[in-house]
DNA sequence: TATTGTTATACTCTATAACTATA
DNA sequence: TATAGTTATAGAGTATAACAATA
């Protein structure tokens, strides 16, 4: 999505089609909403995320849910739930494939049995340096494709998470 | 997610869990990507645009692609999917919807028969204000709940661009 | 009676590949 | 042969409701 505004023709069926570099369209409005903005560099994020992949083969998802169990060792479902913003339900999926992958255990609470308390295995914890790698990759190539600077960075997470923290 | 880093304790399965106030989660490091804090900033936008549905009930795709062909009137299908970032084959089944409900049409270009050209209808138009209405209304929401200044609004959209507009 | 994790269901979204009709 | 749109399929993610075991 190239160049600044630009007055467009109306009547396209009647263009001459470029093949590759097609005109710049309009997307002034939707260009200025973050609710909008912020879901494109999540899109991006995920594609340089799976380009990247390791021996480690988890999906974003599956990778956020075992970083934050690797810092919260010992969580209960429903409290990674609410960590990563899902659904115990859709959790149950995620929680099935990294047990069998070996990363991650299931331990019923010794004090309460409804609780399920989730920590890495070893094996888990050496996948999670693989993950680490992965995810910082994402954050270098966003901000080298962006061009911004160190500050700049600094100041959209700071920005991002006034919303992602709020209360 | 309130207040700050506080260090927990490891063995959770101990703690004797306080049913609705949870003892704060470590977030230290997802906390610090971007990757992570756009996917979470997006969910919560898709909460408040679907938590205000007006008489369009419509999803937030539907509607981003709405207000696509509304600023690009006749534009192809390949190009709405380059415009909103998805695939020339989801956006199949988003335009049937949309030209289900009588909301946009698609016409074939006279000069370039493979070439669909897709523009909104008068009932679409109707319905475009109520989509902006809710737009907007995710924008407000979210400043409101973040309790950003409206520099800081402006500067966060401008970062945000920075990703998605790149090259 | 309420809660934790689970199952089930349905729908949206994503990712691919193959097909058609046009060029 | 290449392109625009479509179809088909499989998997991931989302949203609900209902269920069993436990409190």
């Amino acid at each position: 999505m190239p160049s600044p505004e630009k007055p467009r023709s109306l009547e396209r069926g009647v263009v001459t089609a470029t093949p590759d570099v097609a005109e710049p369209l309009n997307l002034s409005y939707l260009r200025h909403l973050v609710g909008n903005l912020s879901g494109l560099v999540h899109i991006r994020s995920r594609e340089i995320f799976k380009s990247r992949l390791s021996e480690h083969q988890l999906t974003p998802k599956q990778a956020v849910v075992l970083e934050f169990i690797a810092n919260n060792p010992g969580v209960s479902q429903k409290e990674i739930a609410q960590g990563v913003v899902t659904t115990p339900a859709m959790l149950v999926s995620v929680l099935d494939t990294l047990t069998g992958r070996g990363l991650v255990e299931r331990v019923t609470d010794t004090e309460d049995r409804r609780r399920t308390c989730v920590a890495l295995t070893p094996d888990g914890l050496l996948a999670l340096g693989d993950i680490k790698k992965s995810f910082e990759n994402v954050e270098e190539t966003l901000q080298a494709e962006s061009g911004m600077t160190d500050q700049e960075w600094q100041t959209l997470v700071t920005l991002l998470r006034k919303i992602t923290e709020r209360e």
